[in-house]
DNA sequence: GCCGTTTTCGGCCCGACTGTTTTCAGTCG
């Protein structure tokens, strides 16, 4: 039983409970939980099995830690049985539609005895839908459009590709007279792997005017709403964004509130609320004193009370008594407790990497020749990098064996000698074999300057026999860098089987550092992974693993990933000068 | 169901939009 699948019943329970109209703080707790499991390193059965107490855990208290322990003992959990048998657990799928919530597919249930996204389907077609009362017609043609998109387009855009579908959409709307501020906000402005839909922040003369242009931009698919301060299209890409119209003194307000995440937000109102200050994405407010308690929950009161902050985001956290923080951190994974404690962290930023020690050449599978990598890398400032080609078990990208190594090092001290301000180190990114053994031989790997070992085959062995073979890999002793770590591809082919908290450990046992692989369809290691490599002291190198020259200016997706973890210039190896790095290396 | 620099009980974030309504519930972020 590993953490996603806890968090995956968990999230079962939270949704029956909430059709079943439950408490709802109680739904809550179960997300909560959730977000708990999902961000922790260590599989829980790991910490159940060394005795440890799971309510030490944030939003983990004695009921769900006997859940976990239930889930790992038995592999079931009897409230998620009681709870199924009660209501079918379609009726989840009928929730993930949008305009569907819990109250609506429950309602399907009992009136028309909807148990699945077909049955729904198959009602709405007959018009049996609009009939029933606080549904209408509209609801039921959004039903069946949203069936459609659901089977279609289910899975969230990776960084990378929201990079290139955003700057034709930008450039658009930037074209509007009376625009004078336009960011993105949300997940992408914290800079997750991946992200949901786009939320454009816009200060403007002329709200209606904006909200005209992204409505007439040429990549829009349909209109999904538009209302005075919020308008929401999806592109003909399946992306959806969402624009908002702010006021100049609630700018910032807006800012955070819409970067997010939701949960950090929550923390701040918290706080908020204990100084009698109330957030909204307008502003920092006074709750006046006579307005405490019942007036609040009336409606039209958004206005009430005098505006403390909102123009700018340091003046919002200043209110509450706290710094800026950079949007990578503001996960509520423990940021505002270390703010009070003390000062936050320099992150590590991308005009800190002084090398990048990961890119392939034309002697395996690069687009570019050596010379070209080198020159590319001389263009972006850095005083080293390591040229790493793949090792002979990638036949099919004519790996490099022993003999061929040996004439790339020849080329090597060439073009060194014609590029001086550059330092060229010997690398070589070695197949970690079947059984875990390193695709070169000891005395070639002993003159090599950088030895990344990476899987490139037997991404399917079970989790036993892969974390064994990865174990024997990195206690070789010319291992320095583990590349790639777990292999997968975001959206496509998921990680390889590993025990990652025991690789993490015997990497820091060995002295090998871990890579994050920058490319955006990559960036593995993943966020909650770099974390716990900081907390085990793990060295870690930002690397891009090039192809093509232009590929090196992926490294900023890796710095992001990095930040994300709380990472700073200090637990980033390549941060270093050419020397204090190589001995920084095993 | 979790949590505690006024608390072990009584709290638990806030507002906009939509579609269906005649004043609002449900959904969403």
């Amino acid at each position: 039983m590993e953490n996603v699948e806890i968090a995956r019943i968990f999230r079962e329970v939270a949704d029956l409970l909430e059709i079943q109209e439950a408490n709802p703080f109680r739904v809550r707790a179960y997300r909560n939980a959730i977000r708990t499991i999902d961000a922790h390193a260590v599989p829980m059965r790991k910490l159940i099995e060394q005795g440890a107490d799971l309510t030490e855990l944030p939003s983990i208290g004695k009921g769900m830690a006997e859940n976990i322990q239930e889930l790992v003992e038995t592999g079931g959990l009897a409230i998620l049985d009681e709870l199924s048998a009660e209501i079918p657990e379609g009726l989840i799928d009928l929730m993930k539609l949008p305009g569907l919530g819990p109250k609506k597919a429950r309602k399907l249930w009992d009136e028309l005895g909807v148990e699945s996204i077909e049955d729904l389907e198959a009602a709405a077609g007959e018009g049996r839908v609009a009939e029933l009362a606080g549904f209408g017609k509209k609801t039921e043609e959004r039903i069946l459009q949203g069936i459609q998109n659901y089977r279609t387009n289910t899975s969230r855009f990776r960084l990378g590709e929201v990079d290139e579908l955003l700057p034709p959409l930008i450039e658009h709307l930037q074209a509007v007279k009376g625009l004078n501020r336009l960011e993105v906000a949300g997940s992408y402005r914290r800079r997750k792997e991946t992200v949901g839909d786009i939320d454009l922040l816009v200060l403007a003369d002329d709200a209606a005017g904006v909200s005209e242009a992204l409505v007439g931009f040429s990549g829009v698919e349909r209109v999904i709403g538009a209302g005075g301060t919020k308008t929401s299209v999806m592109l003909r890409s399946g992306l959806q964004v969402d624009l908002r119209v702010v006021p100049p003194e609630s700018w910032g307000a807006a800012l955070v509130y819409f970067t997010g995440s939701k949960e950090h937000n929550i923390k701040l109102r918290q706080r908020a609320l204990d100084r009698a200050l109330r957030i909204s994405e307008y502003g920092v407010f006074e709750i006046p004193d006579e307005s405490l308690g019942d007036a609040l929950g009336e409606r039209g009161v958004a206005s009430e009370g005098e505006l403390v902050a909102g123009e700018t985001e340091e003046a919002l956290y200043e209110a509450l008594d706290l710094p800026w923080f950079p949007p990578e951190m503001r996960e509520d994974r423990g940021e505002i407790a270390l703010a009070l404690e003390n000062d936050l962290p320099r992150l590590v930023e991308q005009s800190d990497l002084k090398g990048d020690l990961h890119m392939h050449s034309t002697w395996s599978d690069g687009r570019n020749t050596l010379e070209e990598m080198v020159e590319a890398c001389e263009t972006r400032g850095y005083e080293y990098m390591a040229i790493t080609d793949h090792s002979k078990a990638l036949a099919m990208v004519e790996g490099l064996d022993a003999e061929k190594l040996q004439r790339q090092w020849v080329e090597i001290g060439e073009v060194q000698s014609r590029h001086p301000d550059i330092r060229i180190l010997k690398g070589m990114e070695v197949d970690i074999l079947k059984d875990g053994s390193l695709d070169l031989e000891d005395d070639m790997l002993e003159q090599l300057d950088i030895v990344i070992i990476s899987v490139h085959s037997f991404f399917g062995l079970p989790a036993v026999e892969q974390t064994a073979r990865i174990l024997k890999a990195l206690a070789h002793p010319q291992a320095q860098i583990f590349g790639h770590p777990t292999g997968r591809i975001i959206n496509r082919r998921g990680p390889i089987e590993i025990e990652i908290d025991e690789i993490l450990q015997a990497c820091a046992e060995f002295g090998v550092a871990v890579e994050v692989n920058s490319h955006p369809n990559r960036l593995d290691l993943r966020d909650t992974h770099l974390w716990r490599a900081r907390e085990l002291e793990v060295p870690v190198l930002v690397n891009t693993d090039a192809h093509r020259t232009d590929e090196l200016d992926l490294a900023h997706y890796g710095v992001e990933q990095a930040r994300r973890a709380w990472l700073g210039p200090e637990h980033v190896l390549n941060t270093r000068g050419v020397e204090d790095f190589l001995s920084g290396l095993k």
